[in-house]
DNA sequence: GCCAAATGTTGACAGTGTCAACCTGCGAGA
DNA sequence: TCTCGCAGGTTGACACTGTCAACATTTGGC
């Protein structure tokens, strides 16, 4: 009884499981993850995931580890201009862009149900390297006024910046936001109108800058 | 074998039954919760939680729909003065307050992981309501300076507002911020600097007003 | 005092994560 | 070339879960 592609074994079947499992969580939420499902779905023994993952957790942390990493890596990738502040709104964009191109990664690391990160120390480097990506972007803006980088402000500011977009993408894909009875048009023009706020709150002037929609 | 106050019984069990299940969720996670274990615990039969509730997932919804209306009854709890902005940024103190004071609730309602709304539609009420009394406080914003209404308006700066309150709560308690390598002081100095910036952001002046604290 | 409805119990079934024991094929060392 | 070890896969078991069905018991209304 072979489901998918049969040859799967060792790395392969290692990696076979972690995309079964996404596809999993993708069709049914996090919560009807099942590793016996997944070993059925390869055409393998119930067990056969365990020789690869010591647990259920194992196999999400290694998921929400790489989604982490790709996030990273999204905030990091718009070139870097001679302009910190367009250089910061275009991380801005990107970060609501991953959101919105990858929900089901982005729901899975700030969705909250995400396996012990003491017992997944790994899970959470792409966080940190996130973070650091928004740090960097706000000590060159403050460099290039001529401010001091001062740490602490630093901090403040990013967690600021952070939270506003985390409140901004994650208030989209709520269900409560489904039964606020919106006007359509208000849900529509949202994001980009918490951008611009998010930017002049920063100091960033947005005149004229074109800020990304997208609906839902 | 009573576990508990044994003499409970209908209306009673039921009420013991939402306590218990919030008693487990609190101690080991709502993926913890199992009516098996709230039974064990009350001293009833594995199958006397499903006289009072048809599923699992009723007890969640439950619990769920008692936070968002005690959520919104938190909202509306700072009486009205007869400045508008001050009254605002008392909502929004209250907001953070409550997500501090009632952390379990918070993530309960915000969380991601909870029952289908459709499937409990009476679950969603409080949101609305709590919703709303943003969208009132705001209208009563505009009106006092002497601006029109506009319908959608309110809902972006509604929704912004939320976000961002929503963003500054969970940022908070997401594990996310444990491993970001913060300085102390600007943790605690956050909050407050939030606040003033959402504030400014609404075209609320806080020059001298108090905002909260509040450490975690 | 009796009947019916509400409430609680017992038993079963399918599904899950995970431990333990077993088998199997393959590559390194003799 | 033979053998031995071991990584990788399988089978079986156990304890746990949610939930259905059938039974027992309590209790309030006539």
């Amino acid at each position: 009884m072979m489901v998918r592609a049969e040859a799967k074994t060792g790395a392969d079947l290692r990696e076979a499981c972690l995309t079964e499992a996404l596809a999993i969580i993708s069709a049914s939420g996090v919560e009807k993850l099942s590793l016996r499902e997944v070993a059925r779905r390869l055409g393998v023994s119930h067990q056969a995931p365990y020789r690869h993952f010591a647990s259920r957790d194992h196999v999400l942390a290694e998921i929400v580890r790489r989604a982490f990493a790709d996030f990273a890596s999204a905030l990091r990738s718009p070139p870097h201009t001679d302009n910190p502040a367009t250089d910061t709104l275009a991380m801005g964009m990107a970060y609501v862009a991953f959101a919105f191109a990858e929900p089901l990664k982005y729901r899975l690391m700030f969705g909250g149900t995400l396996p012990e990160p003491d017992a997944h120390p790994e899970m959470m480097r792409g966080a940190r390297e996130a973070f650091n990506v928004l740090r960097a972007a706000l000590v060159r803006l403050f460099e290039a006024r001529g401010q001091q980088p001062d740490h602490d402000l630093i901090d403040r500011e990013a967690l600021f910046a952070w939270s506003s977009l985390h409140g901004v993408v994650s208030l989209m894909r709520t269900d409560a936001i489904d039964t606020l009875d919106l006007a359509p048009s208000a849900r529509a023009a949202f994001v980009a109108h918490a951008l611009q706020k998010v930017g002049t709150a920063l100091g960033i002037d947005v005149q004229g800058t074109r800020t990304t929609g997208g609906s839902q």
